[in-house]
DNA sequence: TCACAATGATACGGAACCGAAACGGTCGCG
DNA sequence: CGCGACCGTTTCGGTTCCGTATCATTGTGA
């Protein structure tokens, strides 16, 4: 049965969320480095430049901007591809995955606290 | 019974919404902006500049800024308070409500399609 | 009345991001 | 070998956003 949530949960939530990033972070991740970022994490890989920018429909300079910004994070890595040295690998990182856990764990708890 | 979410459930959805929000508009709202967007519309009036800079944390300019932007967007209006004509009264509008009902409807659908 | 507090807007210098174009390194194929 | 295609990066000019500090306007209270 799928996850059915009403106009009111569904808005709520999101603004909850949203809040909870706002007021929490120092340096917040931009909209598309987020969406990178998760795309990332929860599609099997390998990732590339090339394929990221198709999928979210950015232009490549986009993603390659966005990996050095959260790769000095440390939130994710870049390897040359040895099959092909055209190719970057992007990898997920211990840290990266835990960003991403915590930010699940706020979903969850603002999920939770929800209205119904 | 409150809403409960797994975390892949959590994650998948926050991924889901951002890549939708990412790949369809051509100009998408900061985190900020949304978080401010979403506060005016789902707490009940009357809003400020004061009120929402505490609230979301942040300096008195990026509440005026983000207002900027969003006026001319015409997602919210600015009204003066004449009980007090320091204040600055927060309106919605017909577009920030149309805005955020399509929004909504994003997060409904992706919840939707969520594997569980 | 008159200093002072409060509110929102603005000025300013700096940082981040963007799209388009160009670039260097690599592969594929005749 | 040579040439074109491909991939990721960099450069360029421009826009937007930020934080700090300051401003104009309005209310408050001695």
């Amino acid at each position: 049965m799928p996850l059915e949530l009403n106009p009111s949960q569904a808005l709520g939530l999101w603004h909850a969320v949203s809040l909870s990033q706002v007021r929490s972070e120092a340096h917040d991740l931009t909209l598309r480095q987020m969406a990178i970022l998760l795309q990332i994490y929860l599609v099997p890989p390998p990732h590339t430049v090339r394929g990221l920018a198709a999928t979210l429909n950015v232009t490549k300079p986009v993603i390659t901007r966005a990996l050095d910004t959260m790769g000095a994070m440390g939130l994710v890595d870049r390897v040359r591809d040895d099959q092909d040295r055209r190719n970057v690998i992007i990898k997920r990182t211990v840290a990266g995955a835990l960003y991403l856990e915590k930010l699940g764990d706020v979903v969850i708890a603002e999920a939770r606290q929800l209205p119904y």
